[in-house]
DNA sequence: ACAGGCATGATACGGGTGTACCAGGAGAAG
DNA sequence: CTTCTCCTGGTACACCCGTATCATGCCTGT
C-alpha cells in the first residue's frame, strides 16, 4: 500500500493551524471545525487523521514543546561560555522576540487546560520543566567549579528559582504589564548578581 | 419600596459559588447553569443579578482580589521587621496552605482568559501587580537604608524579580511538579541571599 | 482491467451554551 | 382592595460543540 498524500505533513498542517489558533484566539476558540477552516481542509478530514480532540491537542503540543527544543538548542549552540549557556536557556523562553512570543502564548493557553485535568495530559506537560531544571543546575555547577559563582551558593536552589521567575517574567509579558526588554533586564540583573564572586 | 431579601448577599453567593467551581473544576466548566445549581439558585436568578456572564465573571474576580487583598493585609499585620514584611508579602501569595491554594488556582483559571480578551477584563486583571510591585520595592527600599540589604543592591528591579519568581513557584506548585513547602523554601533562600550584607 | 481499500466530502445527531421571553407571586402605596 | 413594581420560576430559541454515519472517489497491486 502506498500514502497517496504524505500523512506526516498532513497532520503537521493541522496541528500547526492549531497552534496558531490557540496563539492568536485562545484554546478555547480552537474548535475542530475552527481547526480545519484554519487548515483550509474539511472537518472530516481533521477527525481523520486525530480520531478524538484530545489526540489533537496532545500532538499540537508535543509539537510545540519539539519547536521549543529545537529553539533552546539553537540559542545553546551560539553560546560558549557557562554563563552564555545559562543566559541562553533561560532569556530564549522570554518573549522577547516574535517566535518565543508566540511559543510562550501558547504554552500559556494550554496552561489551564491541563490543570483541570487529572489524566496524561498533565502528566505530559510535567516532565519538561523538571529535565530543564536539571540541566540548568548542572551548568550552574559547572560555572560554579570554575570559580565564577561564590561556592557556598546552593546552585540547584538557585537553578529552581530562575526557572520559576523567567516564567513569572514571561506570565507578566505576556499580561502586557511589561515590555520583553524589561523582562530580559531584570533576568540580566539577578544574573549579575548569581555570577558576582567576593 | 423594600428590598425583600438583600441584594449584596445574593450577589456574593453566587459570586462565590463561580469561583467555586472556577477552583476544583476550571472556569470553562463555569457554566450559567452549572453556577446556578452550585449555588442553589434558578438560572433566572443568576441572570438577573448579573445581566451577562461576562458581568458575573467580572464581579467574582473583584471579590477574588478583595480576597487575596484581606489575606495579604492579615498577614502583614502579624509582621513586624521590613524583612518579615517582605516575606509576608510574597509567602502569602504561595499556595502552602488550603486558602492560598484556592486563590491562586482561581487566579489560574482566570489566567487565559484574561490573554485572550483585549477589552476591560485585561485592565481589570493587570493593575494590582504593578501597585504590589511598587509596595513591596518600597519595603525592600526601607530595609536597604535600615542596612539589612547591601546599599549596591538595586531593590526595584528585586522586587520585580522575587515577584515574578512567586509567581513561577506558583505555577509549579499548581502543576504539581513541586510541593508549597518547598515552593516556600526556595523562596526563602533566595530572601536569605538579597538580605546578606557583606 | 479490475477489485479492494485508503482517503475525503457532506451531513446528521445529541447535547450544552448564553440569552430572551412570558407568566405569576408578594409586598408596598394609593 | 386594587394597582403597581420588584422579584423569581420555567421554558424556548438559536447556535456551536465533538463525534458518528453514509457515500463516493481514486489510487494501486495483481
Amino acid at each position: 500500500m502506498t500514502v497517496k498524500v504524505d500523512h506526516e505533513e498532513r497532520r503537521r498542517q493541522i496541528a500547526e493551524a492549531l497552534l496558531r489558533i490557540a496563539d492568536t484566539e485562545g484554546l478555547q476558540s480552537a474548535s475542530m471545525r475552527a481547526v480545519a477552516a484554519e487548515a483550509g481542509v474539511s472537518l472530516r478530514l481533521v477527525q481523520y487523521y486525530f480520531t478524538t480532540k484530545e489526540g489533537l491537542l496532545l500532538d499540537a503540543l508535543a509539537r510545540l514543546g519539539a519547536q521549543l527544543q529545537a529553539r533552546m538548542e539553537r540559542w545553546i549552540g551560539e553560546a560558549r561560555a557557562p554563563r552564555e549557556v545559562v543566559t541562553a536557556i533561560l532569556s530564549c523562553i522570554l518573549p522577547t522576540d516574535a517566535e518565543s512570543r508566540r511559543i510562550t502564548r501558547t504554552y500559556a493557553a494550554y496552561y489551564t487546560l491541563v490543570l483541570g485535568d487529572t489524566a496524561v495530559l498533565a502528566k505530559q506537560a510535567a516532565q519538561p520543566p523538571a529535565v530543564l531544571e536539571g540541566f540548568l543546575a548542572k551548568q550552574l555547577r559547572a560555572a560554579q567549579e570554575a570559580g565564577r559563582i561564590d561556592a557556598r551558593r546552593d546552585v540547584g536552589t538557585a537553578a529552581a528559582g530562575l526557572l520559576a521567575m523567567v516564567n513569572g517574567l514571561g506570565s507578566s509579558v505576556l499580561g502586557g504589564q511589561r515590555d520583553g526588554e524589561e523582562a530580559l533586564a531584570i533576568l540580566t540583573y539577578h544574573l549579575d548578581e548569581l555570577f558576582r564572586t567576593p
